[in-house]
DNA sequence: TCTATCTATATGCGATTGCATGTAATATAT
DNA sequence: ATATATTACATGCAATCGCATATAGATAGA
């Protein structure tokens, strides 16, 4: 009973229609929310166009592809790639269709779980992942970085955290193509 | 002959085929920039989902009628549309296509230009905006506000205009369904 | 004026996304 | 042990996106 009503006014509150849960947001904090798209749209497109230009696939292969060499041979399931990435599940079983189309990425039946499956970056993946961080990092650097100060970048990062809060934030140091993390 | 070598220069350097050009990037910024895409994307979905989920269109159909709302009855032609919001050109004029369908915003022809039209917001837009308010500020509440202070907040809208240099960044303040701003 | 170029918007098409659901294997309950 | 629910992943379909290009009006040049 009590869990029932517990769900219905979340619901409500969703929607917005219970005024008294609505104390109005300050302005700065709207400001902070529109800034967030912006900035974050505008960077992101800047550089997965470079990517593109660039001959490269999009960014999102990168990260499967780095998450992959991270695991080793043991490859990963879906499963956990997902909750390292932040992508629907349906969305990564495609974009699994299309790396493994290219031979970047292998499928491999999983032993422990018959519904499940291993996925282990596969040569092709590897040396895509190597030619790939020139130009990811160059078009960070170009749109991103040299944007902010080092000092503004810790903070924005340490600000950033605080909204994606149950993520595994991927951890930076060892970046291919960085010869020395 | 100048102009010739700095754009192949630019073109190169955009690879990341340039060595010389690319000083590592720090691992804070690299950080940032990781932190930067899970942050925003999983904010975003979840605003946006919340939205649908209560029924509302896309949180751009509001950035659409929000801007026509401001230019009231002279409207606005779907070029400065698209410099206010951050939506690529041929996005735009289907979305508005789908506005259009949906009786939310009315194109006139543009007297001034006979390639051009002018896209005014429709009474049946203004309410879809003033309903769409609460519900779009109480996901806002949810999955930003509640993560960060003001001050934070400030900071952060701080940083991320850095981002999005040239972009006119929607000032906050005369929100509609805030009964005073 | 006539032609070439440019600008504002639209559109065909293939790729990607989201939603709902399907399928097969595992876990749970009785 | 059998029925039921749940989990892991796939897929049909409609909506949307991105790219390239079309179209039609404006502007510039000769």
């Amino acid at each position: 009973m009590y869990l029932h009503i517990v769900v219905k006014i979340d619901t409500l509150a969703k929607t917005g229609y219970i005024p008294c849960m609505r104390r109005p947001l300050p302005d700065r904090t709207i400001d902070a929310w529109a800034r967030l798209l912006r900035a974050s749209h505008s960077v992101l497109t800047a550089v997965e166009s470079d990517l593109k230009a660039a001959g490269y696939p999009p960014l999102a292969w990168y990260d499967v592809l780095l998450e992959l060499k991270r695991a080793g041979r043991d490859g990963l399931r879906p499963l956990e790639l997902q909750s390292h990435m932040l992508l629907a599940q349906y969305n990564l079983s495609r974009l699994l269709d299309r790396m493994e189309k290219e031979a970047c990425v292998e499928r491999r039946p999983c032993p422990d779980d018959g519904r499940g499956q291993i996925v282990v970056i596969a040569p092709e993946g590897r040396q895509l992942l190597k030619r790939m961080w020139p130009a990811y990092e160059a078009a960070i650097g170009r749109h991103f970085a040299a944007r902010l100060s080092a000092d503004e970048a810790a903070r924005l990062a340490r600000l950033l955290g605080k909204l994606s809060p149950s993520l595994a934030v991927r951890e930076s140091g060892n970046n291919p193509g960085r010869s020395r993390g």
